[in-house]
DNA sequence: CTGCATCACTGCAAGTTTGCAGTTGCGCAA
DNA sequence: TTGCGCAACTGCAAACTTGCAGTGATGCAG
């Protein structure tokens, strides 16, 4: 759990019942004795009514696997600008990826994945979603820069942002698939490595 | 804290953070150290907001003595009727009594009178308040009754429940003043014995 | 195959909590 | 005395939770 301190009462409590829905969700859906777990079993775990629950969690898949609709940061002015930007997409889209997730999950989220098949489909869903997400954010700053907004060699800014997106979203998928499990964790060493990799290939092919 | 099953979650959940407050203003209350217990320290250790305090506890001092405003129970049908009526009333002035304080918590309440000798007063407003809430539902209760709603020789309905009232808290006030500390509790016991005394004592002069 | 129960999920009104901007009373320093 | 600051307490709108009465999908006993 992030720190709680410097939010508001409100916030707290809000990040403290949605802990507290996933937290009795995802033990539940572990316990291995459970073959249907209800909503009403973990809304009542957690100490919540039922319509509060789908206040929280659209479904109680989402519940089970702590899904945050991702929230792109906002994009510092110099964001496109200058080297690396590339690498800097890539860690952009890391940054969503995980921001769709409880943090310091990894484990638990590991079981379930195992358990339950079935939920990787759902994370799939989201890091498309994320990923289109930042591929908005991304065309948007570059319609505002003077450097972007004219379109490259014909292409509208909307492609260069898409093909940008892709691009960057290359690593984070190598390192999903040579990681094996998809539901393995990324970690940011193995993210640097495989951005060299990427970027070595790159200068090599061109 | 009495049985919170068969409440709903919203009436479980509202007197959990009624105990919560109290809970959290006596003891800080308590604490050898505590020069000024304010409402933002009670808020804050029980988890609210200091207007949702308000919400509670019209006064600080209530918080910290867990005052209630007293509750009459429903009368029942023949309250009126038969022997025993000043007895009955006496049972009832004591359970209206209780009611005014949360449940079980009479060790912590003689601390809480010791150090604050002030609390006694407040004590003594709601026993007042409660004597005039007997009061009226036993006027009421007379009004509706055949056999008393003429009133007795003259005297209305109100002087007749008024001076019921005012016999059956003797036995009270007798324990309350004989117990030494007005803070002392109120076994069922002891009353009994009150009462027995109180009518021998009125057959006697009778 | 057909009614029936169960469970996920939604809409809405009513109840609760929170944030915030006051107002008031009180002690204390200049 | 005057002004200041602190802390109790209030009013109100906005945010949040709850209860409840659905709807629709799925499975299962008769």
């Amino acid at each position: 759990m992030p720190p709680t301190d410097s939010l508001s009462l409100r916030e707290r409590k809000k990040t403290e019942t949605w802990h507290a829905i996933h937290d009795a969700a995802a033990e539940l859906a572990l316990d291995d004795d459970t073959k249907h777990v209800t909503v009403e079993a973990i809304s009542s775990e957690a100490g919540i009514s039922q319509r509060t629950f789908f206040n929280y969690f659209p479904t109680k898949e989402d519940a089970i696997l702590g899904v945050r609709t991702p929230r792109v940061p906002e994009l510092p002015e110099d964001f496109l600008d200058g080297e690396g930007l590339i690498q800097r997409t890539t860690e952009l889209l890391l940054t969503v990826g995980r921001s769709t997730y409880a943090e310091g999950d990894a484990d638990r989220r590991s079981l379930l994945f195992e358990k339950f098949p079935h939920l990787l489909l759902r994370r799939r869903e989201m890091m498309i979603e994320g990923e289109d997400l930042v591929y908005q954010a991304i065309a948007t700053a570059m319609a505002e820069h003077p450097d972007w907004s004219e379109g490259l060699n014909g292409h509208s800014v909307e492609s260069a942002a898409r093909m940008l997106t892709m691009a960057a979203g290359v690593p984070l998928r190598y390192l999903i698939v040579s990681g094996g499990m998809p539901g393995a964790r990324l970690e940011t060493g193995s993210l640097t490595t495989a951005l060299d990799l990427y970027q070595d290939l790159y200068r090599k092919l061109s």
